[in-house]
DNA sequence: TTAATTATAGCACGATCGTTCGTATTTGAG
DNA sequence: CTCAAATACGAACGATCGTGCTATAATTAA
């Protein structure tokens, strides 16, 4: 949990992580934003001190909403490969029907890319932590005896998060059914190449 | 060679690319980008007929300029494998070298995801070829016998591309040789998975 | 009930945006 | 040489940007 908002806040919010999924976060204007949201501009201004103040609460708004759509509902599930895959379900659903626009923390890492400063650091720290949470997954995968006991977990991690991103851009390229069976099928080669001997789903 | 410019052009799309490249293709600002240049905001301007078209010569120049330092010169390696390894690496090397920002083309691609207009149907357009590219050079790896003979060539440019962009990622969010490591590892695995028997490099 | 805090609004600021206009300067073709 | 086209400039446009200041409602605390 923790994060508690006021409900106007919590409006703003989901307006702005709405705008900024599609338009990035970069180019979020309070202008604009406040337009959307039905109030003044200073009015909804005065609930972040700045803009950078807010754009950072939309970033923990878009980790918050990622922790509670995609990650929690999967921790329901059996530990190991089970796991992973409704993990990897749910960001698909996700990144489809919640955010139009695609993962907004995808977005927003490539946005900050070469923008030093508060944002790219706090970008950078959630995309680790979500990083770190997929290798343990993965590692617990191994430890319940679903994938190969020697398996390199960061390479793993590695080449799942680069599927995800490869079904992001794919997905605006062409049929997103389509993108999506790329995906699908490149993720199953995945956990098949490095499923433990002697365990199938 | 299909792109005649004016001196003057020249040094402007150089200074947008390396721009744009860094904080995004939106975010380009014709007094900044003036500024840089060392000309007139109005004398820029006067050289394209809006920003929207600007946008559209950047987006044409980094992709001659993709064409000419990545696919030409591995044009000259022979067919097959060794050709693609040659994309490969000179990919790697302009995102790394040439264009501090990384690819221009991933992140316009992903900066105009949600943008409906001119600029994100021809992102579209550049990324649809840069991809058929690399289906093309994959397919001449199989007819070569350096790749199996029933491999999804569409499925492995999905891959390959993807690590591309998770190398781009990665690069951003721990040190640049681990990411190229991590990437060189995955990229070799997916060859050595599909290399035809009988054929080494 | 009163006092204090919070939420929202209106207005204005300096800055920058993309764009236009009018005007010099340079260049190239006849 | 002449004249038109191309190139570059400064100034200014309306719009929007992020951000303050001030005032008025609404909510909460004492």
């Amino acid at each position: 949990m923790g994060l508690t908002l006021s409900e106007s806040k919590e409006k703003i919010l989901n307006v702005a992580l709405g705008l900024s999924s599609k338009f990035g976060l970069v180019n979020l204007s309070i202008g604009e934003l406040a337009k959307v949201v039905g109030m003044s501009k200073s009015g909804l201004f005065g609930h972040f001190k700045s803009k950078e103040a807010l754009q950072k609460m939309v970033l923990d708004f878009a980790a918050h909403h990622f922790v509670n759509t995609v990650i929690k509902p999967a921790l329901k599930k059996e530990r190991g490969i089970p796991r992973l895959e409704a993990i990897v379900d749910n960001w698909i659903t996700w990144s489809l029907e919640v955010h139009i626009g695609g993962c907004p923390i995808v977005t927003a890492a490539i946005e900050f890319d070469d923008r030093p400063g508060v944002l790219r650091d706090h970008v950078q720290f959630l995309k680790t932590e979500m990083i770190k949470g997929f290798e343990k997954t993965t590692r617990i995968a191994v430890i319940e005896g679903h994938l190969d006991n020697d398996l390199d977990c960061e390479q793993f991690v590695f080449e799942l998060y680069s599927f995800m991103i490869g079904f992001h851009i794919y997905g605006r390229l062409m049929n997103e059914e389509m993108a999506k069976e790329k995906f699908k099928k490149s993720f199953k080669g995945l956990i098949s190449r490095h499923e433990a001997k002697g365990w199938t789903t």
